[in-house]
RNA sequence: GGGCGACUAGCUCAGUUGGUUAGAGCGCUCCCCUCACACGGGAGAGGUCAAAGGUUCAAGUCCUUUGUCGCCCA
């Protein structure tokens, strides 16, 4: 069979036909009947007008690698996908498209503008599925779920109502936060606070009945047209006189109380405060507690209404500055000074919010979040990093009602429908045809959908089929693990934990990872409308998807963010492109090589790598040994780090295993072997090679699964089997554990690099070959020189190795010494820089000598020795001893390079 | 105002329960286009772990204070 692999790994060329290949075979259907423990995973759901950005591309890679890894260890896997449909965003998303066709939204209606969504939806939403599709996320796309989608909008109806019925959802008139520009409430996680330079203006507003008059100091004047009320504190002496007395309101010419309230803060301004009810949260209890009437004196789009009197249709800042203005021409503007303080945005459309009071829906959420505290303290639920805990935690100990409700008309439309002959609210499941209390049919819906958070916090049961006791919800409910961004610990996270266990009386995961935050150079988290996002599309083209996630899953340390930079994706791309060249390398000579007609299949069959490492000539050869055995510490290694979410070091390890073991040592070892004239020899050699290369593939897997994916295929296959995602984790054999043989090769890399260092000191020609001399006192080191001869000779450029236990000579060459051996290199005396050599001689003697002081001096202290494990004694003890043969050994040799010189 | 995190090699970052000369990638220096790979191979240089105190036989790691930066909440 020809083989035409190209030099260079191009994920171009191979990434589409898996990624097709994937979807078309369906391989990640999940089966509930299937057997085997439970893995099941639901994916965030990205908003149906996002496409992949690099925080879900994180998010993704995570993902995938441990449901990759959890399936090919033989769980029964599902990563259910899906879409969230974004209330505001996607209304603000058509709407502007419409505007943009010069089309007002309000025009067309509820109906009409809805199914205008739709048709949004169906042709330009999604984007994001289509993405995950190209790179390969092993979703079961059979059970892609929306949430605005007929069954789970019933699950939404259904809860709801309960809730109702239970008094945890109710409808009020409170504050709230208003955004113009969205045209709707927000709820207070959807407000960010920003420090913003502004101004405080002091205001007088005159007594009634006298020549005196109060100041009043307030951020935003616009609002005391609509005050109903001044306030002092009952305790401030100031102006005890003035409480009960009323003052005239600027502009408005209304007259007000004064009155006394505790919420006063006597140090801020003057230590009068107007009560604006309609338009602070303060005011607005203030207002209650004093019966105050509410003057609302804006519009829903951020202009003044027409209870702003003469102000009536200025824009509020506009109308600001006019109303600063009139103060001032009237003389009642005393002051106005620069202030700092903090203002509230609106999360989407970053316009400042208003405090507005109005009626809205709410959760209670304080008996929701008892449950919730519970189950997180009794450790149903692991919160990981653990310091998200305490966050958790102190959100939900504090936590205020939800605002429910959303002036929009992309959403689950509230259930709620008023009677207009009796006022009855009915709240109901299916749509009632008339008032259960009066039997009136003049019924009203409510024109409020919910939250987009309100049907998220459900997805993780809704996804499954709740409240059906579906096959699917017994299986995979709870699920696994839930892996999302911090950064939406409270929107979401602690929501499903509320609702989770209200609804399902189960937690809905048993575990949460929060990740890191891909930030910008500056620290900043990446954003497309700044403009400081990395686009993973784009990178992905360039660099390649696994080199992607293989740079994200290196450099996601649990609990710090990640700043990714394109130096590290290239050393990425470096690592998929050295996979691919080590398996060139094993496809390429396998026919270069005459084996006397043994066949791939006798060398790489499925069963072979089971066997391995396999023995020549009755025992296995050293370098096998060695390598299995890295082989075996590092697949451990990478399941306990996935098993703790510590991908860094998952992805470091098969690095490292990769790149420095296998391609930089074993390949190189072995290449004469496979090349041996004796049958025997060169077939273990090849199945040996083939063993460790399907096991490294199998283990890059998860990470990197296009290029492992190609590369498997060109192995001979298991019956049945037809992705490496299918295929079998490699196992962490005991019987490949062979800690000898990791000694007696760590020992023969030690002389190759001194060796090599010599040479490379002396400027000797890489190809120049030279003689050496090694030199022990220990018999085991020189046995293991002796039998690995040939590979040293190699792997140095020796002509030959003269093993002794002889003192080497010092001079006509160079030496280096380790506290095991000593190595010579004979060679004219003329290339070597005495000078930079005895430099290089003290500054390790220096650096040993610093080691060696602070080891003896701990092991004279009588306490080290009584309280310090006897281990770390003993290892201190050991260290010190080679540590002082080396010392002894270089002290010497400083000492003849200077008597020869 | 409250809380959290970061500060380690020129750059970007690892360093789990305190324990033996502090690691990686990139960059840099020197040598090499050796028949898998120059997206490569080999050999190096480079760090008083932000500062000051403290706990301990032992501190990059624990405690306190300070500084700088960032984030979250109010």
């Amino acid at each position: 069979m020809a083989r035409e692999i190209a030099k260079t790994y191009e994920p171009q060329q191979i990434e589409p036909h898996w990624a097709e290949f994937w979807v078309r075979e369906q391989l990640f259907r999940a089966d509930p009947n299937a057997p085997g423990p439970v893995f099941s995973i639901v994916i965030p759901p990205p908003n149906v007008t996002g496409s992949l950005h690099i925080g879900h591309m994180l998010d993704h890679t995570e993902i995938d690698i441990l449901t990759r890894w959890h399936r090919m260890r033989g769980y029964n896997t599902l990563y259910l996908p899906g879409m969230d449909h974004a209330g505001i965003s996607t209304q603000r998303v058509v709407v502007r498209e419409l505007a943009e066709q010069g089309i007002d939204y309000r025009t067309l209606g509820r109906e009409e503008f809805v199914r205008r969504v739709w048709k949004w939806k169906e042709e330009s939403g999604g984007q994001i599925t289509r993405q995950m599709k190209q790179i390969g996320e092993s979703c079961d796309w059979s059970r892609e779920r929306f949430t605005l989608s007929p069954e789970l909008s019933r699950v939404v109806r259904l809860v709801f109502v309960q809730l109702y019925n239970e008094g945890l959802i109710y409808r009020a008139h409170y504050m709230t936060n208003w955004c113009p520009v969205c045209l709707t409430v927000l709820s207070d996680l959807e407000v960010l606070h920003e420090e913003r330079h502004g101004h405080l203006w002091y205001v007088r507003y005159p007594v009634v009945g006298t020549q005196e008059w109060v100041v009043v100091a307030t951020t935003r004047p616009e609002t005391m047209l609509g005050d109903t009320a001044v306030a002092v504190n009952p305790e401030d002496e100031r102006y005890r006189h003035l409480v009960g007395k009323r003052v005239l309101l600027p502009l408005m010419e209304r007259e007000i109380p004064i009155l006394a309230d505790d919420m006063v803060d006597r140090e801020f301004g003057t230590g009068v405060v107007k009560i604006t009810p309609a338009h602070d949260p303060n005011d607005f209890e203030v207002g209650r507690r004093h019966r105050l009437p509410e003057i609302d004196v804006m519009t829903d789009n951020g202009h003044m209404s027409a209870a702003a009197g003469t102000y009536a249709g200025l824009d509020r800042f506009e109308a600001r500055k006019k109303i600063v203005e009139d103060l001032k021409a009237r003389g009642l503007l005393e002051k106005v000074t620069e202030h700092t303080h903090a203002v509230g945005l609106c999360e989407r459309s970053r316009t400042i919010v208003e405090p507005r009071a109005s009626t809205q829906w709410f959760c209670k959420m304080k008996p929701l979040a008892e449950p919730a505290i519970a189950a997180v303290e009794r450790g149903e639920i692991q919160i990981v990093p653990e310091n998200r805990r305490q966050e958790y935690f102190n959100w939900m100990r504090n936590i205020r009602d939800w605002t429910l409700s959303r002036q929009l008309w992309w959403g689950h439309r509230i259930p709620a429908w008023y009677c207009e002959d009796c006022k009855h609210v009915n709240v109901a499941v299916e749509d009632p045809s008339k008032c259960v209390k009066c039997g009136s049919t003049k019924l009203k819906q409510d024109s409020d959908v919910l939250d987009t958070w309100f049907s998220s916090a459900l997805w993780p049961f809704s996804t499954l089929g709740w409240p059906e006791d579906t096959s699917d919800f017994r299986r995979y409910y709870p699920t696994s693990l839930l892996i999302t961004g911090y950064d939406i610990l409270f929107f979401w996270v602690a929501r499903m934990i509320m609702l989770g266990l209200h609804f399902t009386h189960k937690v809905p995961f048993r575990a949460v990872y929060l990740h890191s935050l891909v930030r910008t150079a500056g620290g900043e988290k990446m954003s497309k409308s700044k403009g400081t996002g990395l686009d993973p599309v784009a990178l992905n083209q360039e660099y390649g998807t696994d080199a992607m996630r293989f740079c994200l899953a290196s450099m996601a340390a649990p609990g710090t963010d990640i700043v990714l930079s394109e130096d590290r994706l290239a050393s990425a791309r470096n690592f998929a492109n050295k996979i691919w060249n080590a398996s060139r390398f094993v496809f390429g000579n396998l026919e270069k090589v005459d084996l006397g007609g043994v066949s791939l299949e006798e060398l790489a069959a499925p069963e072979i790598p089971a066997k391995a490492p396999y023995a020549a000539g009755g025992r296995v050869s050293l370098i096998d040994g060695w390598l299995f055995s890295r082989l075996a510490a590092t697949i451990s290694l990478v399941n306990e780090a996935l098993q703790n979410y510590r991908f860094h070091e998952a992805a470091q390890g098969v690095y490292q295993f990769f790149w420095g073991d296998f391609c930089d040592w074993y390949i190189e070892w072995v290449k004469p072997e496979l090349q041996s004239a004796e049958k025997a020899r060169a077939v273990a050699a090849w199945r040996n090679l083939f063993a460790a290369l399907d096991a490294a593939l199998r283990l890059l897997h998860p990470f990197m699964p296009f290029i492992t994916e190609e590369l498997w295929h060109q192995l001979p296959q298991r019956a049945g089997t037809k992705s490496i995602a299918l295929d079998v984790f490699p196992e962490a054999r005991t019987d490949w554990k062979n800690d000898e043989a990791l000694d007696q090769f760590s020992l023969i890399q030690d002389v190759i690099k001194e060796l090599r260092n010599i040479r490379a000191e002396m400027k000797l020609e890489p190809k120049k070959k030279v003689a050496a001399e090694f030199s022990s006192s220990d018999e085991q080191a020189r046995r293991a020189m002796e039998s690995s001869r040939e590979g040293i000779l190699r792997l140095a450029a020796l002509l030959e190795l003269k093993v002794s236990a002889d003192r080497l000579p010092q001079s006509g060459g160079a030496v280096r010494s380790t506290a095991l051996f000593d190595v010579r290199i004979a060679y004219v005396a003329e290339s070597i820089d005495v000078e930079a050599e005895e430099a290089r001689l003290r500054k390790q003697i220096e650096g040993l000598e610093k080691a060696i002081a602070a080891k003896e001096k701990q092991l004279a202290d009588d306490t080290f020795r009584s309280r310090a494990p006897e281990k770390v004694v003993r290892g201190l003890e050991a260290t010190l001893a080679e540590q002082t043969t080396e010392l002894r050994k270089l002290r010497s040799r400083l000492e003849e390079l200077k008597t020869a010189a």
